[in-house]
DNA sequence: GCATCATAGTGTAATTATTACACTAAAAGC
DNA sequence: GCTTTTAGTGTAATAATTACACTATGATGC
């Protein structure tokens, strides 16, 4: 790769991190995954996972690493979130956070969070601690691209696991957008659309009727889409 | 400001610009304002006006800076559209791309587009040239967000003049939606919504009937907003 | 000044989607 | 086999959306 300054360009350039919002959930409040900081600033501080982006590494590969670096997940719904660019959001240096957000099935993670040295921990989103830098203000836009998205795109399955109950998927959806929805109507538009599968097997060793599971059909989701369907609870 | 390498933070940092999607129109098709490069790589080519951060700006006033510079526009809606981060998007080096995309009143910017040095042209979306590096990708997502959030936010308004008619309203949603509207449901509905002030001038000199002329009522509308109504067309 | 042209502006009925609401079914624990 | 708890379902009332056709008004040309 050529030199930089070939190209009228050797201005002092800003640092570039990326910080991840990882949201998980498991039936009760919606939550969030923060990690304790060992370092100044802040340090002992909760924060967003984040770090520093490598000069071969597009942003999206550098949040990937993050989340299994420092947090131990891989392969779950990523999306970028927004750019952070206040040049006084970092009291070292200028610093820009280009953010992402994650949906975790937060189950099959509970026992790799907080391992090793880095210390993590679930919070509820009404029980944020403080938290280093500008993450507050991530969060937030996290929670409104979270909230906005959730209605007319389907995601609120990646929070989930592959095999759900309607109740279940109703509870999600009550705690994202902090509503309560009816029952029958919920599972009235939720079926009708098609997208759900349902699956022979049923909860066990509940002590009431056992529910069915269902999993969000991928496939049926494409081809509907293809044909001009959107998806809108 | 301390310096960066006291912060464990010394590896080679990609270059960073913005790069903005300006949208217009006047009655017909959406259009995009573009420039042509003046330099390598993609010389005459032309691309999305853009330029480097400064160590000491926020990415949205380096957009706005941009805008006034390269196309002589001011004082727009300006909306952060995405970072383009891939690692070959600029065959010189690594330059990461914070991109912005702007809605303007194109009649107000018709005279100062194409001034001076700088060779500026609005381009039919659909009769888009060749594009230097990625901007074709950053114009793809800038209209599917634009699409995206027209039906839910009133931001149409600012591609219009501060009065307008109803058919131009319609106009313009049909042109960014791609769709047909029936006259009288659109009426209908946006009435209804009591966003707009209708004003006592007409049109003048059209040979037929002079529509109305009305205004967004951005008051009655942050007024509503409070109020938990949420715009939708 | 009258006819023509072009677009502004309006009402209603049919269809579809949304809401509100209450009971029966089944599994486990005692 | 009785109790507890949640799963699962139907229907009527209301609201929103769609589809559709005619009259009103201003300018122009004769």
């Amino acid at each position: 790769m050529k030199t930089l300054t070939k190209y009228h360009y050797d201005y002092p350039r800003p640092a570039l991190t990326t910080d991840c919002v990882i949201f998980g959930f498991d039936g009760g409040e919606l939550k969030l995954l923060l990690i304790e900081r060992e370092k100044k600033p802040f340090k002992n501080r909760w924060a967003l996972p984040g770090g520093f982006v490598f000069i071969e590494e597009a942003t999206e590969d550098c949040a990937k690493r993050i989340l299994l670096e420092k947090a131990g997940i891989k392969n779950v719904f990523i999306e970028q979130l927004y750019t952070f660019s206040d040049v006084k959001r970092d009291p070292r240096e200028r610093i820009i956070s280009v953010s992402y957000f994650a949906l975790v099935n937060k189950h099959q993670y509970e026992l790799i969070a907080g391992r090793d040295t880095i210390k993590a921990e679930w919070f509820e989103l009404s029980k944020l601690p403080k938290l280093a830098f500008d993450h507050r203000k991530i969060v937030k836009t996290a929670i409104q691209r979270l909230r906005g998205k959730v209605s007319y795109q389907p995601i609120g399955f990646e929070l989930l696991s592959e095999k759900f109950t309607l109740t279940q998927l109703q509870a999600l959806y009550e705690s994202i957008l902090e509503i309560d929805i009816d029952k029958r109507n919920f599972r009235k538009k939720i079926l009708g659309m098609g997208l759900l599968q349902p699956l022979e097997e049923k909860e066990k060793n509940v002590a009431h009727k056992a529910a069915r599971y269902y999993s969000f059909d991928k496939k049926a989701y494409k081809e509907l889409t293809q044909k001009g369907f959107h998806f809108e609870l």
